[in-house]
DNA sequence: GTTGACCTTAGAGTTTACTCTAAGCTTATA
DNA sequence: TATAAGCTTAGAGTAAACTCTAAGGTCAAC
């Protein structure tokens, strides 16, 4: 039975993230001590590791409940409900990289257009490119 | 002179987001009408599309504050003063796009191992994997 | 002359995921 | 037996960028 300072350390997640997530039922300690001090048992222990590893590939919190309620009744749901979540988040994924990206592109040749010297801004074309509201550089792909 | 409405349709933020921005330093109004309505004039809406375009690239809004304080005294600063903020940022984006590339990478791999179909989740690889705290597939390129 | 769209302000609420604080027990160590 | 480290709770604070509300004044149109 693990007190909460070293479900900690075992899983890498502070003491207040574990509390945060017992307040949001990702987290539970089955047991209380004596004096209320929260005990991890073992498989308290994997469903701890289950959601820091969940975190970790970037599934939100509601994203990891919903995963937490699947395994907890695996019988009753099916592979199709797992990837509905997976693929969802895939989505999410690859809309905020493209979107990064084309953010990237932009900078990228706001960049390559100016000197970054000690000259003065005066004749700067990241800020006249800025300025242009119709500049081919800030309206993404052309 | 137009008033806050008609620079929000003309920019495409809202008359809220246009007062928020006032708040942060970002717009301004250079006059008020004699009941107090806010009036902007062409400096004012060039400035306010300015602003428009460095939020669509990605700038903070302390960023976009540090661009426009150049952008009102470009003799005084330097090129190499706008390519720093523009740095910073494409690095920034850089470590996103990067940090999103293995999500993307780990979910596609949860993906492939699972079939999605409608047989029960007993078996699922994907729950399998997240269990496995010391998988291959959740824990980056191997 | 009233409806409806638009404007004003200060300030509260939203989202996500923590992060920290205060006040007070408990437990291990020197 | 004192410290110090660790545990408890409720609740406040942080970050970014909005987003909305309430309560009220203004203006064009029918
Ligand atoms: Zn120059
Ligand atoms: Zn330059
Ligand atoms: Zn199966
Ligand atoms: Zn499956």
């Amino acid at each position: 039975m693990l007190k909460i300072g070293e479900l900690a350390s075992k899983t890498g997640l502070t003491a207040h993230t574990i509390r945060y997530y017992e307040k949001n039922g990702l987290i539970n300690a089955s047991q209380r001590s004596e004096v209320g001090y929260r005990c991890y048992n073992e498989s308290d222990v994997r469903q701890a590791e289950f959601v820091r590893t969940a975190r970790r590939i970037g599934f939100s919190i509601a994203d990891v409940a919903a995963l937490l309620s699947i395994r907890v009744d695996k019988t009753n749901h099916t592979c199709q409900d797992v990837t509905e979540i997976t693929q969802r988040k895939l989505k999410d994924v690859s809309e905020k990289i493209t979107e990064l990206r084309s953010m990237q592109k932009t900078l990228q040749i706001l960049l390559n257009s100016c000197s970054g010297g000690p000259e003065n801004a005066y004749h700067c074309s990241i800020m006249e490119a800025l300025d242009a509201s119709n500049s081919q550089a800030v309206r993404g792909r052309a």
